[in-house]
DNA sequence: GTCTATATAATGATAGAC
DNA sequence: GTCTATCATTATATAGAC
């Protein structure tokens, strides 16, 4: 119902500047953290009237979940092509203007709801689309679990989005900012170009364990970690690794 | 002060059984969300002790924080090694029991308080040291910016942890499982043994366009993502890469 | 549509007995 | 150390006037 659509002016409706006001605190301070006061002082209204548009301070929440899917994905309709990475790319393109946006969309994909899951399904179909063209392009290797791949694909594109502001601290720069991205685009690609290990030891070692496995059911879990660089196999490997 | 070290069992002292607790519910369900008479409940006791033992909500988080960090960190204490990464493998490897130490410690990363920078700190550093051990003994190849490296493989080694709601909600089997370890093994090494593409074209086009921008100074901001296999040059490239 | 009260229900924290 | 009872504050949400 409430729906209009709004722009960043003051002069929008009551309803949209209370949505966008709700995406920036949400985004910034999680929804919990936020007030349906805080809220209607930024967007200049009562609180009374919060409640008169959305029903409730959830039903708020899911207005601006579903405001912001469908601003980053329905837009571009099925134009074709990765919609949601060229909106995202045009938000970092500009952090200044789409902080809020940005924020929003980490915190929606963190709290896993259901806004948060279309978001990651969308996200995982473009990825998949595009390895299997860059694969059948002979561009990309192709792999031995393709489905998996663009899952860890998709993972790992999403990581420094979640772990932004360990980024920004360590990078001294902030997210989003064209020296982050300069400093981070060569190590990123020689990783996806070299990849990182200089022989295939350590994943001969994964691929005969785990031939093991099937066989004895679950006997090898002795390998450890769960495809990082983490594993046994000889010296020095990935410490950093956590996920199995 | 309160400092009770605790094991598992019910028969610990009050203070440790509350920390305890804290820990579930705030791995569980976050901070805010987690009422201190919840977790008075939970330890069997009354919301009055919590305040009297921990001062106030939030010297309970300090307290949960500097525990696991201890836990996680100081126990193996200086004994060389990468002490963090065999600690979480040694919760990943019974999920059933460390559950709530991992949720927890998600939680503080993606909180990024003073116990997550803590925390982050601590990996990046056994990551770069075991990267370097890496290159030194010919197993890794060498990076053009090896403390950028450590840092984008730190935060690709903890993005399925922060993002394990997804990752167990497409794979099927829970995070920690050996079926989603299993799983997950192969396309990872995959990818960090011959890494994605198939020849250097996008990380010589990087690299082009970088030189060009020491000259301008900021010019080419066009190379869009910031280091992802995002990039523009030829056909398809990863969309899911949200990071700059 | 929008406001000013106000109701209602939690929550974090305190006081003081035992 | 631990409890019961209670306070003070704050939050969401409602009622009803304009």
């Amino acid at each position: 119902m409430v729906n209009m659509r709004s722009a960043r002016p003051e002069d929008a409706t009551a309803a949209a500047r209370i949505r966008d006001a709700a995406i920036a605190r949400f985004g910034a301070h999680g929804y919990e953290r936020t007030t349906v006061r805080e809220i209607a002082r930024d967007a200049g209204v009562s609180a009374a009237l919060v409640i008169h548009h959305y029903g409730s301070k959830d039903g708020l929440r899911e207005a601006c979940d579903e405001w912001l899917v469908a601003e980053l994905i329905e837009e571009k309709a099925m134009t074709a092509g990765p919609a949601i990475a060229e909106t995202m790319q045009r938000w970092l393109d500009d952090t200044e203007q789409f902080q809020h946006f940005i924020d929003y969309f980490a915190t929606m994909l963190a709290a896993g709801g259901e806004g948060g899951n279309r978001l990651f399904d969308r996200l995982l179909r473009e990825t998949a689309t595009m390895l299997e063209h860059g694969v059948e392009a002979g561009a990309m290797h192709p792999s031995s679990d393709p489905e998996i791949r663009a899952l860890m694909i998709t993972i790992n594109g999403l990581a420094p989005l979640l772990l932004r502001e360990q980024l920004t601290r360590v990078l001294g720069t902030p997210f989003g900012s064209a020296a982050a991205a300069r400093r981070m685009t060569l190590p990123t690609l020689e990783l996806y170009t070299d990849g990182l290990y200089t022989d295939s030891k350590v994943l001969d070692a994964a691929r005969a364990a785990l031939e093991g496995t099937i066989d004895t059911g679950k006997t090898v879990r002795s390998d450890k970690g769960a495809g990082n660089p983490n594993q046994d196999p000889d010296p020095p490997h990935p410490s950093s690794d956590i996920s199995p």
